[in-house]
Parts: C-alpha cells; structure tokens; sequence
DNA sequence: GACGCGTGGCC
DNA sequence: TGGCCAAGCGT
C-alpha cells in the first residue's frame, strides 16, 4: 500500500522533474559521476563538468586508466578535489574487482572511496533500483517540514527518525524516483529559505506549513567565524619559464599545482616570508621583482589574503625536478596543462595574458 | 562527533 | 558586500 503523500510526490515528480544529462541516459556510470559531483555541489555548476567529464571520460575503465593529471584536470574548478582522486581509485578498484562494472549491492557502494551513506542508498536506489531510502540535505529538509522536527536534522536521533518516516513511505519498485523527488521538491519548491508552499504538493501533509513554522525548520547550527590569514607566493622566472609545484597528494587542493609560497609568519614582513618559504621549500634564494597582484579568496573554514610576486632565482644550478614534492619549469603557455586551484589559475592567466616580469 | 575540505551564486 | 549556502565524505 502506497501512502497518498508519496502518489503525489511522485505525480508531481513525473510533470516537474527537470531534464538533466544523467537523467536521459541513466546509465548505473553516468549516475554515479553525476551524485558524486552533485556532493555540495549545485546543478547548474554541475552540468557542463559532467558534459566535458563524459566526453572525455565515457566509461569506467578511461577514468581507471587515465593519469590523476587528467582526472584533476577535468575537475579543475568544481571544489572538493578529494572527490576526483576518490572517484579515480575507485574506477580502479571496480576494474579490479567488480569486473568493471559499478557493484549493485549498497554495501559494497558504501565500500568504494568517496560513496558514503548517501550516495550508496541513493546510487543503488536511482541506478538500480533498489528499494532503499536515503538522506540528503534536500530530503532531510522537506521531511523534518513534514513532520515539522525541532531537533537538529544533524543529530543522529534526528537522522534515524527522518530515515525511519522514509522508510514508510518508499513505494515498493520506485526508490530511485521517490528519493529523486524528494530532493527535486526540496531544489525546486521546499526552499531553505522563502519555500514556495504554494506550489508544494505536499502542503496538505506538512505539519510545519499548518504551525506556520515553515521557515524555522530545519533548525541552523550555528558557525564559527572563519580565520584569516596571509600568505604570499611568488611567479620564479628563468629562460622564459615559471617554477610550479605540486601540492602534497592529500588535504587541501591535494595533487594540484600552485606557485610555491606559504603563510606569512607574526612579525614577519611579505618579502620575508617569500624569501623564506622559497628557501624551506626549494632551497632558492631569489630575488623578489615587483608584487604582481593581491588575491582574496574564501575556503571552507579559512580566509586568505595573497600577494604575488615576480621573483628571479640568484643561484645555480637551478632546482630540477623531484618526486614529491614535484616542481616543474615550464612555459606559460603550458600553464593550463596543470591542474590548479582558483588563485592559481588567475595568477597563471594573468601571466600568461600580461606576460607579466 | 567534530573537523577539514572549494567554488560560485544568491541577496 | 560579506554571510550563507548546495544532491557529503574521510579521518
């Protein structure tokens, strides 16, 4: 017996469900690369990346063999890069042991780096069907509404009852619809903020719209205050070539590119700071030219303020390169081969463009 | 369980 | 314009 909230959702899933690539060929692929980089991350962002990562990437076995540069490169400018190398291992561990094709059983979904709770229910139940509901910040959103929970959706008295209500109202043979609609309704009409309940097909069930409480649940945790800090990095010059360096493969813009620099210490001035970075990391005493651009950028739990400068190596012999941690001298024309995250990338543009030092 | 992990868009 | 996110995962 199919509850009648769960008819119309589906019903309304059915006329509003918008047109997405990985919903006009859902391949158990193409699904899994598109939940992945859904991940806190917005659809609208995700289109054109899951487009260019099909082309270049159209099965399991091309991401598997494909060099990390690559599968970064294609990634470049998403966010969460752990996302990237995860799916990469993965591709290898399903050619290894799946035989190449992505595992149909949750557990082992769950087992693959970078598929969590979510995404396993979520991939099983969209790709094949598995009768399996599962949470998201969108679910987790409109039905904490419907039931109008005070607690913190977060909590895991909070998680185990929305998943519990879930449960009850999966229709038998249409997970994977029933939970896309969940998280279409929640995109689309059971908005963070001025929820549209006027459109909603549920608002007869929603006991919040009924107390009017609507806009005050799910209920916010509050956030800490991000630090800020100061760094500086320096564009090395030598015969027309600029030194990068890649970044330690895990953590923070882990495996990608950058210009070597790093934290400016307490008392301690730009320039000091470069020089010394330069010589922890590479050994390089330069000289510092002219300060090309300042950089202000937010990350996830800090700020940071960047200065860029032109430098010129005083000593020989040059670096060569290392492995890891890796530098290259190359042209700036080669920049974009390497992938980079956003400050990066515009000091590297505005090299190239300016041919700046 | 808390924290680290990107970016672009919204008002 | 700065704060607040937006289809979480790994440690």
């Amino acid at each position: 017996m199919v509850p009648l909230l769960s008819i119309k959702l589906l019903d309304w899933f059915n006329l509003n469900a918008r047109i997405l690539p990985w919903r006009q060929n859902p391949q158990p692929y193409r699904i899994w690369i598109a939940e992945i980089m859904l991940q806190q991350t917005r659809v609208d962002t995700v289109i054109p990346y899951f487009n260019r990562w099909m082309e270049e990437f159209p099965d399991i076995r091309s991401v598997a063999q494909a060099d990390q540069v690559d599968v970064l490169r294609v990634w470049e400018g998403l966010g969460y890069y752990a996302r990237a190398r995860n799916l990469h291992q993965a591709a290898q561990i399903i050619q290894e042991k799946y035989h190449g094709e992505l595992p149909k059983k949750p557990e082992e979904l769950r087992s693959l780096p970078g598929i969590g709770e979510y995404s396993a229910n979520a991939i099983a139940s969209i790709a094949f069907n598995v009768d399996l509901p599962t949470l998201d910040g969108n679910i987790s959103r409109v039905l904490a509404r419907l039931i109008a929970l005070e607690a913190p959706v977060q909590d895991k008295i909070s998680r185990q009852t929305l998943l519990n209500f879930a449960s009850t109202l999966l229709p038998i043979g249409h997970a994977g619809e029933f939970n896309q609609a969940l998280m279409e309704l929640g995109a689309l009409v059971c908005l963070p903020h001025k929820p549209h309940c006027d459109q909603c097909p549920l608002i007869e069930n929603c006991q919040s719209f009924t107390k009017g409480v609507q806009e005050k649940i799910p209920q916010k945790l509050s956030k800490k205050n991000l630090p800020h800090i100061t760094a500086t990095a320096g564009v090395i010059w030598q015969n027309h070539r600029v030194l990068i360096a890649q970044r330690p493969p895990k953590g923070l813009l882990g495996g990608l590119w950058e210009f070597p620099g790093g934290k400016l210490e307490d008392g301690e001035t730009l320039e000091d700071c470069l020089l010394r970075e330069l010589k922890e990391e590479l050994d390089l005493p330069v000289e510092i030219d002219k300060k090309i651009a300042v950089y202000q950028h937010t990350y996830t739990h800090f700020r940071i303020t960047l200065h860029a400068y032109c430098c010129h190596p005083l000593t020989h012999p040059i670096p060569k390169p290392k492995i890891q941690p890796a530098f290259y001298w190359v042209a700036t024309s080669e920049l974009s081969q390497f992938p980079m995250g956003k400050i990066d990338r515009q000091i590297a543009q505005s090299i190239f463009k300016e041919s700046l030092c």
